[in-house]
DNA sequence: TTCCCATATTGCAATATTACAATATGTTTT
DNA sequence: AAAACATATTGTAATATTGCAATATGGGAA
């Protein structure tokens, strides 16, 4: 049916599992390295950096920034984007609290 | 075109999306978290775990098994489903990795 | 104002994903 | 062998996602 069900499921895992989605791309995981990384954040150097057009850049900036990964603000002709530190910071939480669970468990 | 385009993106990047985006599902997102806590890792509990039919669930654990994530060993009349350690770890380290760029990084 | 520049939005067409019923497969029990 | 159980596969219908051309928007420069 192509819809996702969530009927079920809590709402953590359905954030969660929106957020995962959402990074599990290349451009947008691309884009997410790169503003790690870069000391600036203009979006302009992403058309330039991705193999891909810029409306495609655009609306994969616009899911990140639906879920909540990144920000922007405009600054004169630019948008700066940047990641939303608090939000990378549940994520990464997430990922640490499945791995706490994961160490004192014996393996099949 | 729902193709996602991979040209231009390293390898890494590609397959590190793939498993996101494999993760980034209410369901399978469920069946990580349940097959790190749960001490037994057989999947008949899945089926009564999650509001989901068996040909559903069985479809998610074989996404999951795909792109390495967990790994299935036939145990008499049940599969013994468990989470790749090794994978897990890469993922994690991928997104400490991220991390640890971001944090010496001044925001917009 | 008019012309650029950066970015967003819209409107497709192609492909992917999801869910489940029905069915198949393989194993254990009787 | 037959029945019962656990899981996988197939087929199908509905919906979601992706990419880009064309276009819109909105700011700064001339």
């Amino acid at each position: 049916m192509g819809i996702t069900k969530t009927i079920g499921f809590s709402e953590t895992i359905i954030e969660m599992a929106d957020i995962l989605k959402v990074l599990g791309h290349p451009a947008r995981l691309s884009i997410m390295e790169y503003l790690a990384k870069s000391p600036s954040c203009i979006c302009n150097d992403l058309v330039e950096e991705l193999p891909l057009a810029q409306p495609t850049i655009s609306r994969h900036l616009s899911e990140l920034k639906r879920v909540g990964l990144i920000q922007g603000e405009i600054s004169g002709k630019n948008i700066c984007y940047c990641i939303h530190p608090k939000k990378w910071t549940e994520v990464l939480l997430h990922f640490e609290m499945i791995t706490t669970s994961l160490v004192d468990k014996k393996q099949c």
